[in-house]
DNA sequence: CCTGAGTTTTCCGTTTTACGGAATTGAGGT
DNA sequence: ACCTCAATTCCGTAAAACGGAAAACTCAGG
C-alpha cells in the first residue's frame, strides 16, 4: 500500500485523488495520509485545494468524503462514454507493444452478429484486410468464439443451429461437444485462442462487459498463423485480456 | 470563458480536470490554454502531469483526450453513487443556508409511492417531526406534487383515483382541473410551492431526475407557514431547485 | 465538568517547484 | 522544399510546497 509517493504538488494531488476515487465514501485524514505514505500536514495542505475546488468535502464530524464537484465531473465522464472511442487507446496500446492487428468487435444481441467495431492495423507489410463494419461469424475465430463462451446457453445453441458452415471452409467446424469444451476453456482462461494453418490466420481475443456482466464484444489481435508461434506463450494474451478488463471496467456504467 | 484562473500548481490541475471533464473529447494545447486563460507554456507542463499519471493521453496528431485513469476513476465513482448519500450534502447545505428542515424523498414506481429517505432538521425548536421511511401522499403537499407532476399522464391518474382525500384534512382537496392547473404550473417552474395556514403547514419541493428523465423522487423543505411568509420571493425556491438540478446532474447515470 | 490520548490544524524556515516570456523545435499544409 | 502556426523547451525569477514541531481541537471516560 505504502508505494512510493510522487513529488510536487500537481502529482501528489492527482494521486490522492485516485485513492479518493477508489477508497471508501468516508475517511480521515490520517487514513489517507497514512493511504498515501505522506505526512498528514502535507496531506491536510493539499486537502485543502480539493476542499477549496469541492472536489472533496467534510462529512460528519471530522471526516471527509469525495465532493459534488467530483460526483458531478465523473456523470459527465461516463455519460459521454462510447465503448468505440474508448476501446482506441487499448488498441493502440496493443498495436505498439505486439505489432499485431487489433479489433474491436461489437456485439448486437438483437441481430445475434457481431460487427467489427474499430480496426489498428499492424505496421507488417503481411496482414489481413480488415475493415470496419464486417461482420463476423460467431462460430468461427477467436473475435466470435471470445463472445460466444459468454452468451447464454440458449443463445449459443440458436447461433450454433443457424450457422453450420465456417466462412473460409464451407464446411462444419466442429462437432457440438468439442465446441462446447472449447467455450469453456475460454471462460476459464477469460480470453479464445484461435489457430487455423490451412488458412493461415490466427488470433487471441477476450471479451468485454457491462456492468452486469453482459457481453457488449470483445478486443482482439488477428495475425498470420506463422507469426503466431511466437505468441504461443500467455504474453499477449494475458495483454489483451488485462486490456478488455480494463475497458470492461470503463464501460462498469454505460448506456448499454 | 477567460474566468480568472487560480494560482498554483494543485489548483490549476483541478481547474484544467474540470474544464477537460465537461469539454470535447479531442482538444489541443491552445484550445485548453485559451479556455483556462492560462500561458501556453503553463498549460504544457500541467498537461504532463496528467499524462504521467494517465489522466489524460494524447490522441491523434497533437491532440490530447481525456485518458483511461481518468475515465476509470469516473466509472469507479459512478459505480459507487448512492442517491441517499448523495443528496446528504445539498441537504445540509439547504438547512445551513435557509435554516429550515431539508427532506429527501425516493419514489417507488412499482408501488406508487414516496417515502422520506433522508432527513436534515432545521436548528428553529418549532418544527415538524418528519421521520425517514415515513410514506407520503402524493396527492398533498410540496413534496408530493413535485413528484406527481412529472409522473405519465396514465400513473397521475391512477394515483389521483386511488386517493380522493388528504391525510390531515381527510377530505377531498382540490378538482380535477385545479390540480391539473397547478401540477403544470409545477412543470413550467420546476419546482412545487405548498402552503396550508389551516394546518401550519408549508413547503418547497423539486424533482429529481435520472438521465432519462425519469423521476426519481425530489428535494425539499418544510416549515410552519408562518416561517414561508419569509420565503414568498422566489429565493429559497430557487435555491431548491438549484440543489435538485445538480443532484439530478450527479444521478445521471446511476442503477436505479 | 474535567482530564487525557489521539487527531487535526497551524506555524514557519528551508527547499523545491512553479511560473511564463522568449527562443526553439516540430507538424501539417502548399 | 518552404512556410506557418502550434507545441515544446529553456531558464532566471518568484512563489509555493514541504514537513517537523507545536498548538488546538475532538471525543471518551472518569
Amino acid at each position: 500500500m505504502t508505494s512510493k509517493a510522487p513529488r510536487g504538488a500537481g502529482d501528489r494531488l492527482i494521486y490522492l485523488l485516485k485513492l479518493i476515487a477508489e477508497g471508501a465514501p468516508q475517511f480521515s485524514l490520517g487514513e489517507l495520509a497514512e493511504q498515501a505514505g505522506l505526512p498528514a500536514s502535507t496531506v491536510h495542505r493539499l486537502l485543502q485545494v480539493l476542499l477549496r475546488s469541492g472536489m472533496v468535502e467534510r462529512g460528519a464530524g471530522q471526516s471527509y468524503r469525495p465532493g459534488r464537484e467530483l460526483h458531478r465531473m465523473a456523470s459527465q465522464l461516463v455519460a459521454g462514454f462510447d465503448l468505440v472511442r474508448s476501446a482506441r487507446p487499448f488498441l493502440e496500446t496493443l498495436v505498439a507493444q505486439w505489432q499485431e492487428t487489433a479489433v474491436l468487435c461489437v456485439y448486437s444481441p438483437v441481430m445475434r452478429t457481431a460487427t467489427i467495431a474499430d480496426v489498428v492495423v499492424t505496421p507488417h507489410p503481411l496482414r489481413f484486410s480488415v475493415d470496419r463494419g464486417v461482420e463476423i461469424s460467431l462460430p468461427w475465430g477467436s473475435l466470435g468464439h471470445a463472445i460466444l463462451a459468454y452468451l447464454s446457453d440458449g443463445e449459443t445453441e440458436m447461433v450454433l443451429r443457424e450457422s453450420t458452415v465456417g466462412p473460409l471452409t464451407g464446411r462444419p467446424r466442429s462437432t457440438r461437444s468439442e465446441m462446447h469444451a472449447e467455450l469453456a476453456l475460454i471462460r476459464e482462461r477469460g480470453f479464445a485462442r484461435y489457430y487455423d494453418p490451412r488458412y493461415d490466420i490466427a488470433g487471441i481475443a477476450a471479451p468485454i462487459f457491462d456492468a452486469t456482466r453482459n457481453i457488449l464484444g470483445c478486443m482482439g489481435v488477428t495475425m498470420p498463423s506463422k507469426r503466431y508461434q511466437r505468441h504461443l506463450e500467455d504474453d499477449l494474451a494475458l495483454a489483451v485480456r488485462e486490456a478488455a478488463l480494463k475497458l470492461s471496467e470503463m464501460a462498469a456504467i454505460s448506456h448499454s
